[in-house]
DNA sequence: TATGCGTAGT
């Protein structure tokens, strides 16, 4: 009897240090606690599960509570916040149904773990099929699902309904209004609240740092009743976000109580400024580190292209961190050094998704998809993240329906996913899948932001759809995104391109922030619709108001003089793209130059400007001198370049037939006969039904 | 006696 309770309560304080370790990080030393008890009972298996889950190791968590002899409720609902915490909600619902009992806090589990995911109405059946008096926690965790996700009305009406609302409920609110930098809205709702206590007044002082004015937020801070660290590293933390370090530095100094959070926002500041001598000096001054300070250290010196230092404190690391050896292979992927990224990633012995995530789209990015799939379907667990990076890997490499393959077999999609599809189809010049796709996104109850509408105006300007482009800019405008510069831009394009200038010009003059994008949409378009003079003036009216062009802009400039006819002033702007604004010259520039001196009958001149081009003539140039020369009936120079052509295009059909028609015309008949051998020679034959050029 | 949910800091 005597040797049974203490043994009990040997298991009693091995479970307390076994939870201990694991909240401060020492996972392996928990871990090895754990596999020598001599006894354990339910409750070490339970801290164990938490521990594994909270350090990462979903897997192992779940192998754990699949092995433990015996479960509580508490097990079930360990595992279950276990899934949610990663995301997994189809495993924590199956858990949920599985259970042979619940308690409030399984029911509360469920409607955080749909919350989180954005799941809201499914959050919200939850939470209504609660029987009984539905707890505080459950009504709170609700409330700041709304509250997070943007839905304010939703939250507040819910806090009004539940029957005893707690200081938390509040709270809840108002972290959601201050995320959301409604600072007025915020300060309104602060007022109100019936009582507050600390994190209230913290969440306060966090909204007026957002809004930036840090002289209001100091003043905020000397009203808060009793202020603790994390006040003091709110503040700590707007000085360093505004790169303010000497007014940091004191604020830090004055500090009455620092802790290593306190610490770590004083080195991130240094490292945000790639203040490196500085940044190291606090890290050694530190009186202790955790993970988040070595990686900060180790993304610092790869923000400053420093990675060799980045290798040296990473490797004076005591324990292991997959963040920071994270940092390090993002830094040799953005070097191009793929081999040494892929050596940190074998060395990483737990792997969380963003590493696993990191090291595909470094292989994404660089074009290696065949290893960026292979790790993608060794990836155990992967995220949304994952998914989307594959689909917009594919999709960028031109490999469209792959993308629209995996894009299918997702199980859950979010605004990215579908983002990444309809852009990709964009890309690939399927405007019609792109928008199709658009209405499914709707069904799926996903909401479309900027990019979404960006897209879909594009694929409009595209098929020339006045009218679909015309219901986009309605969303637009009942969404509130008209006045970000981005699809601001797409509907000017759309409008441009579906003949509409005026429309487009309105668009553009109704715009808040107009940028270069939107400035060369504008002068593409009146290009583009015929009108060379407007397309010029905007342009002056561009420099006037002290834009600077770019390559871009001198692409629509030079194709107004072209459409327009306007020889002088066109060489005259392709002379100074280069000796005014320090612009280099593409192939696109040389095309719009060739089609200029084309139109003008100047051919020879044309010939001579892409034979003294710096880079290699691409087809689009070649192509402008054989299109002039058909005008002009140059038999010569159409010879030059259709060869070059035929270089670039072997297969295209269209090339060879203008060739043939030129020389019938300048009554060269063997030269017919040559160019229509080349094309039995090449295998390329006119398709029928297509006489004349094309 | 412990373990699992809801509001503030890197």
């Amino acid at each position: 009897m005597a040797a049974a309770k203490v043994t009990a309560s040997a298991v009693f304080r091995t479970n307390q240090e076994i939870k201990l370790l694991a909240r401060s990080g020492r996972m392996a030393a928990a871990r090895r606690l754990f596999e020598e008890m001599p006894r354990r009972n339910v409750v070490s298996y339970n801290v164990m599960i938490s521990a594994l889950a909270r350090s990462g190791r979903l897997a192992e968590a779940r192998r754990l509570f699949e092995e433990m002899p015996r479960r509580n409720l508490v097990s079930w609902n360990t595992m279950m916040a276990a899934c949610s915490q990663h995301g997994r909600v189809e495993d924590a619902r199956e858990l949920f149904d599985a259970m042979p009992a619940l308690d409030e806090f399984s029911w509360t589990i469920m409607v955080s773990c749909y919350a989180q995911a954005g799941e809201l109405a499914l959050a919200r059946e939850v939470l209504d099929r609660m029987p009984g008096e539905k707890c505080v926690a459950c009504y709170n965790t609700m409330i700041s699902g709304y509250a997070k996700n943007g839905r304010f009305d939703d939250a507040v009406t819910l806090l009004r309904e539940m029957p005893t609302p707690h200081l938390v409920s509040w709270n809840s609110v108002l972290v959601g209004l201050i995320r959301n930098e409604d600072i007025s809205r915020s300060v309104q709702f602060f007022n109100k609240m019936p009582e507050k206590d600390l994190v209230s007044w913290n969440l306060m002082l966090e909204g007026y740092v957002r809004a930036g004015d840090l002289e209001l937020a100091n003043a905020f801070f000397a009203r808060i009743p009793s202020p603790n660290v994390i006040s003091w590293v709110k503040l700590l933390n707007g000085y360093c976000r505004a790169g303010r370090m000497g007014e940091a530095r004191e604020l830090f100094d004055r500090m009455p109580e620092r802790n290593v959070v306190s610490w770590n926002v004083l080195l991130a500041g240094y490292v945000q400024l790639s203040h490196m001598e500085e940044a190291y000096k606090v890290f050694m001054e530190m009186p202790d580190k955790n993970a988040i300070s070595w990686t900060t250290m180790v993304s610092g010196y790869v923000r400053a292209g420093k990675l060799q230092e980045a290798k040296d404190v990473l490797s004076k690391m005591p324990s292991d961190s997959v963040a920071a050896k994270t940092a390090l292979m993002h830094g040799y992927l953005q070097s191009n050094l793929i081999d040494d990224a892929r050596q940190v990633f074998d060395g990483i012995g737990v792997r969380d998704a963003v590493c696993w995530n990191t090291m595909i789209s470094g292989y994404v990015k660089c074009g290696m998809l065949d290893e960026a799939m292979v790790l993608f379907q060794q990836m155990p667990n992967k995220d949304m993240v994952s998914w989307n990076t594959m689909i917009a890997g594919y999709a960028q490499d031109g490999q469209i329906r792959k993308a629209a393959s995996i894009f299918r077999k997702m199980n859950r999609r979010n605004t990215v996913s579908w983002n990444s599809i309809i852009s990709g189809f964009v890309q690939n010049g399927l405007f019609v899948e792109a928008l199709q796709h658009f209405v499914l996104m709707r069904r799926d109850a996903k909401s479309a932001d900027w990019s979404t509408y960006a897209c879909c105006l594009s694929a409009c300007a595209n098929l020339a759809a006045l009218h679909l482009g015309r219901q986009f800019h309605s969303l637009l405008v009942r969404n509130g995104f008209i006045s970000d510069s981005f699809p601001g831009n797409a509907l000017i394009s759309a409008y441009a391109k579906c003949g509409r200038i005026l429309e487009a010009r309105q668009v553009f003059d109704e715009m808040v922030g107009q940028d270069i994008v939107s400035w060369n949409a504008l002068i593409d378009g009146y290009a583009s619709n015929g009108n060379g003079a407007e397309a010029i003036a905007v342009f002056r009216e561009m420099e006037a108001n002290g834009v600077r062009p770019d390559e871009i802009t001198l692409v629509g400039v030079l194709s107004a003089c072209s459409h327009a006819g306007i020889i002088d002033e066109g060489l005259h702007f392709f002379s100074s793209m280069i000796k005014l604004h320090s612009l280099k010259p593409v192939a696109e520039h040389y095309a719009c130059m060739v089609d200029l001196l084309g139109r003008a009958g100047r051919l020879r001149e044309a010939f001579e400007l892409v034979q003294g081009m710096q880079t290699q003539p691409n087809a689009g140039v070649w192509g402008a001198l054989l299109g002039a020369c058909h005008v002009h009936k140059n038999h010569e120079i159409a010879w030059l370049a259709a060869e070059k052509l035929f270089e670039l295009e072997p297969r295209k059909t269209s090339n060879y037939v203008l060739l043939s028609n030129i020389s019938v015309e300048a009554g060269k008949w063997d030269d017919a006969d040559k160019v229509r051998f080349l094309m039995k020679e090449r295998c390329v034959y006119k398709p029928p039904g297509l006489a004349g050029s094309t």
